[in-house]
DNA sequence: GTAGGGTTAG
């Protein structure tokens, strides 16, 4: 608090003169103003505001839009608001910073409400204003607005700068539709802009568009952190793990850039499907060395890439470090110790989440229901069930039903699962169906097992998976005929079924072994080894 | 006087 103990007495208002003689010398501001300038937390913002009004200073328009500027920067929008509405007449600056305001209060459309009214009070707006509409038309996918905010660019004339141009690029590759529009605008403005560049590589990736993305970041000629970034995060999302582990290899050796906190999230969670574990602790290490602070994020990375790479008690000791957590931390912490079976575990956290004032959510169900599943804790089960739906309000979802079904079927109790279903408010789904399927398997049910199955492919296309789920039932189940009429159907429409992989690292090289199959490059030398009893399979 | 691209739980 030493900005406001410092903070000067009301007669500063008089110091507000511009000096008469020469408009080279810096105009001196206020110091209420400087410390307004200062500011970086909320408190602080509150304290310079009662200064403003006591000094007088906030009678000044433009000083009343300052101050709806830091009211913006440290996210109080509320009181943004409240400011903005005492603003007899706002101008430009003012409306600009309101509607930043309201698309960091998560409310883009409030925000294009405010363009319009900027609009209808003759206002012009400006790079700032388009920049900030823009990015409310692609939080909304509003392309039809968008377009009309690049018709009024056009229209008027408006020298655009690098920020409105890759907005715009921004908001057209939000859709599918208009990703051709985005690559026109980026043609139409013949200087490099590395900010336009990253817009289209992430719009061509949020499109599935990975082939053209790589392109486009290979012919850069200036690639920055958040180039690599987006290109590491895209291929993560496409699915295409590998690949995105072996670009943030690339970059940590031939780029001149260092890798931004994004970029050793996506990476970690690139790792965390890939199961590398040495890889991840590689980048724990790294951050570590560059002095990276463990904010949230990168900590919530961390535990969930520890969490999937089999060693959940890595992943603790980050949890325990971390200063502040949030649902998504507790989030990550509860579902690893459930994927690793440790049911205990989840419902202690469950407790010290909730002791911490953390509120939880739909997913922080599944997790411990999905828990409950793997350990057979009926009772427990239905006991958090029945805390979801009338402590926290939380309406169970499909996924909800989906993991009583797979709990009570695991635990045998069929009757119960095929009740369940019968019960639900809404159709059930292919994934409900199933989880009984798989539980009539293991507990040789075949009546129900008839009955998913009939359901399931009454449900559009089954995938190969569960024609092969259902034969194993049925040939278990002395069914033959049945079982070889699945085997055959499987083959004759050529489906796909996916086999158990595991996945072993070495000297930091993820090695993939597929059941049932040989097409590992130096399978000669593993089953000489094998052969000589070096190894076991 | 204002701006950004990238991220984590089933």
């Amino acid at each position: 608090m030493a900005i406001i103990a410092a903070l000067a007495p009301p007669s500063l208002a008089n110091q507000n003169k511009l000096p008469s003689f020469s408009s080279k010398i810096p105009v001196r501001m206020p110091t209420t103003l400087v410390f307004l300038q200062m500011c970086s937390n909320f408190q602080e913002v509150r304290q310079v505001h009662a200064q403003l009004v006591v000094s007088g200073l906030l009678d000044r328009p433009p000083n009343a839009g300052r101050l709806l500027q830091s009211y913006v920067t440290v996210s109080q929008i509320y009181h943004a608001s409240s400011v903005f509405d005492r603003i007899s007449c706002p101008d430009v600056f003012a409306y600009n910073n309101m509607i930043r305001g309201l698309i960091l209060g998560k409310c883009p459309n409030n925000s294009l409400l405010l363009y319009n009214k900027l609009l209808l009070d003759g206002l012009k707006p400006d790079n700032y204003t388009y920049t900030f509409v823009l990015k409310a038309c692609s939080q909304l996918s509003a392309i039809f607005e968008g377009r009309q905010v690049h018709c009024r660019i056009v229209k008027a004339g408006t020298a655009i700068d690098t920020h409105v141009h890759s907005s715009l690029i921004h908001m057209y590759s939000s859709s599918m539709d208009s990703l051709v529009c985005a690559e026109q605008v980026l043609a139409g403005f013949p200087e490099e802009n590395t900010l336009a560049k990253n817009s289209l590589i992430s719009g061509y990736l949020s499109q599935g568009e990975v082939e053209k993305a790589r392109e486009m970041f290979d012919n850069m000629l200036e690639k920055d952190d958040a180039s690599w970034s987006a290109m590491i995060a895209g291929y993560t999302k496409n699915g295409m793990s590998a690949e995105a582990l072996g670009l943030f290899q690339k970059m940590m050796m031939i780029s001149e850039v260092s890798p931004n906190e994004a970029t050793l999230v996506s990476s970690l969670s690139a790792c965390a499907h890939l199961g590398a574990l040495d890889q991840g602790k590689w980048i724990h290490a790294y951050a570590d060395k560059i002095g990276a602070k463990i904010s949230v994020t990168l900590g919530t990375a961390l535990i969930d890439m520890y969490a999937k790479c089999g060693s959940i008690e890595h992943g603790y000791e980050v949890f325990k470090k971390m200063p502040h957590k949030d649902l998504v931390a507790w989030g990550v912490i509860i579902s690893g110790f459930a994927i690793h079976g440790q049911a205990e575990k989840c419902f202690e956290l469950f407790d010290d989440m909730v002791a911490n004032g953390t509120y939880p959510n739909e997913i922080i169900f599944v997790a411990i229901l999905s828990a409950c599943s793997h350990a057979g804790y009926v009772e427990m089960g239905y006991q958090y069930f029945y805390q979801m739906v009338h402590e926290y309000g939380i309406r169970p979802s499909i996924e909800h039903y989906g993991c009583m079904v797979d709990l009570l079927g695991r635990a045998g109790r069929l009757a119960e699962a095929e009740e369940l279903i019968m019960s639900l408010p809404e159709k059930p789904n292919s994934v409900i169906w199933g989880a009984l399927l798989g539980a009539c398997r293991m507990h040789n049910d075949l009546r129900r097992g008839n009955l998913a199955f009939k359901h399931l492919t009454e449900l559009g296309p089954m995938s190969g998976d569960r024609y092969k789920l259902a034969g194993l039932m049925f040939a278990k189940a002395g069914e033959k005929e049945t079982a070889t009429k699945i085997r055959k159907l499987i083959r004759e429409n050529d489906l796909e079924t996916t086999r158990g992989l595991s996945f072993i690292e070495i000297d930091g090289v993820v090695h993939d072994f597929e059941a049932g199959t040989i097409n590992h490059s130096k399978y000669n030398e593993i089953y000489k080894m094998w052969g000589e009893g070096l190894i076991d399979f």
